[in-house]
DNA sequence: ACTGCCGGGCC
DNA sequence: GGCCCGGCAGT
């Protein structure tokens, strides 16, 4: 499997030949874009889950949107239909962004392929040209007997995509968005999905994703009380886990880009034909894309790096690494039965606000366990302290814990 | 430069 | 544990 990294002069011209054989997906954010989200309060993802529907049904609207080129290749799209392609996109993007948890977007094919699926799959739309989706044909299909789309209703999951639903987006903010098909068409019935807790030491699996995140609540995060409250923070704690009994790994998981002026954490879709599937992997920057898609048997595990992170990425083989503009991210993945699992960054991270740049990696990593990177040092305290209220000169006036240069006990903030 | 205080050493 | 201080990092 081959990624082909894109910059953004390449979105906006036509990129098709560019594409390497394999499905791939492209994800382009404007700079503008991912500061607005870098600098989105981390918590608000906790705030919007109710959202998660809606941005689950605009990557369907979305795809639909792609569908309908399809079997009109060369035919530029309306202006009508861009400008709605952007205000979809940008709201796809801006709710996937702010989301932790990268689940690959949830497709109906019967509904948003309009039908207009062909067994191989997609065919190269010419709508790349105007920096949107554009999908890659697969170059066979593995399961002639077996006509249905690539994605199909039952690999519908709901995953939870907090977004932020009162956050207008500006159409002029929408980016490219690029999407690849992977070629090889997949079985269906042979992947089943499960939910693994990515907490240390844990690695509970469960069946289904609200089980996995009640687990993840109740166990790990304490809430027992409010098992049935989800503030999402349970999303950064597992993952989608495609146990395939397919030995023939010709699916394909496509990625996807990220800004190429800012770095952002590149979207990660993956593609199954038969069970298109979400893995998101969550960020407390809100910047990942988690447009995913999996392939049968692979499932990704999206990883961010910030520059405080303390946990250095892990690179593992059959890697790939991605410097869209001197901004770097990489991808890892590997051939069923392995599975890949999207490691989380806890939203509780101590992150410096205002983060301009945005120093990110997107990693996937095997069965890593959650990290959660904290603050090195806590802030500043801000009040008068002992030293500043009595003076050097009154340094034995001082409290116990100044005068030992440790934090103030006696006006603590 | 000043200040808060972490991390670590010494007793 | 008490005490001290080098040095980092925020202001």
């Amino acid at each position: 499997m081959t990624f082909t990294t894109f910059q953004q002069d390449d979105l906006k011209n036509d990129f098709s030949q560019k594409l390497p054989d394999q499905q791939f997906l492209l994800l382009a954010m404007r700079e503008e874009d991912l500061k607005t989200a870098d600098t989105k309060k981390p918590n608000r993802i906790h705030e919007h889950e109710k959202e998660n529907t809606r941005s689950v049904c605009l990557l369907e609207q979305k795809r639909k949107v792609v569908s309908s080129n399809i079997d009109v290749p060369p035919v530029r799209k309306s202006s009508e239909e861009l400008d709605m392609d952007k205000v979809t996109a940008a709201m796809v993007l801006t709710s996937l962004s702010t989301s932790p948890l990268v689940h690959s977007p949830p497709v109906r094919p019967n509904e948003s392929l309009n039908g207009s699926w062909k067994e191989g799959g997609f065919v190269p739309s010419s709508t790349s040209s105007s920096g949107y989706w554009s999908w890659s044909a697969p170059s066979d299909q593995s399961n002639p007997s077996t006509p249905s789309p690539p994605l199909s209703a039952d690999s519908f999951k709901p995953f939870r995509m907090p977004s932020q639903p009162d956050d207008s987006i500006d159409e002029a903010e929408t980016s490219n968005l690029l999407f690849d098909e992977p070629i090889p068409r997949k079985r269906k019935n042979s992947m089943k999905v499960m939910f693994k807790c990515l907490w240390k030491n844990c690695g509970k699996v469960l069946s289904t994703a609200a089980g996995i995140q009640k687990h993840i609540r109740t166990i790990h995060l304490g809430r027992v009380g409010e098992s049935d409250y989800s503030d999402g923070e349970e999303d950064f704690y597992y993952t989608e886990i495609r146990l395939n009994t397919d030995s023939v790994a010709d699916g394909l998981s496509s990625l996807s880009p990220v800004s190429p002026s800012l770095g952002s954490p590149p979207p990660f879709p993956t593609q199954d034909a038969n069970r298109p599937e979400t893995s998101c992997a969550k960020t407390e920057t809100k910047l990942m894309t988690p447009l995913s898609r999996s392939a049968p048997t692979n499932l990704y595990l999206i990883h961010t790096d910030h520059a405080y992170q303390a946990t250095p990425p892990v690179n593992i083989p059959g890697s790939t690494k991605f410097t869209p503009n001197g901004r770097s991210f990489s991808v890892s993945w590997q051939s069923p039965p392995v599975t890949f699992t999207g490691i989380p960054v806890s939203p509780t991270h101590n992150r410096p606000a205002g983060t301009g740049e945005l120093k990110q990696q997107i990693h996937t990593v095997l069965s890593s366990p959650p990290r959660v990177s904290f603050g090195l040092r806590k802030p500043r305290g801000e009040g008068k302290k002992c030293r500043k209220v009595y003076g050097m000169e009154n340094r034995d006036m001082w409290c116990t814990a100044c005068r030992w240069k440790k934090a103030c006990q006696r006006f603590v903030d």
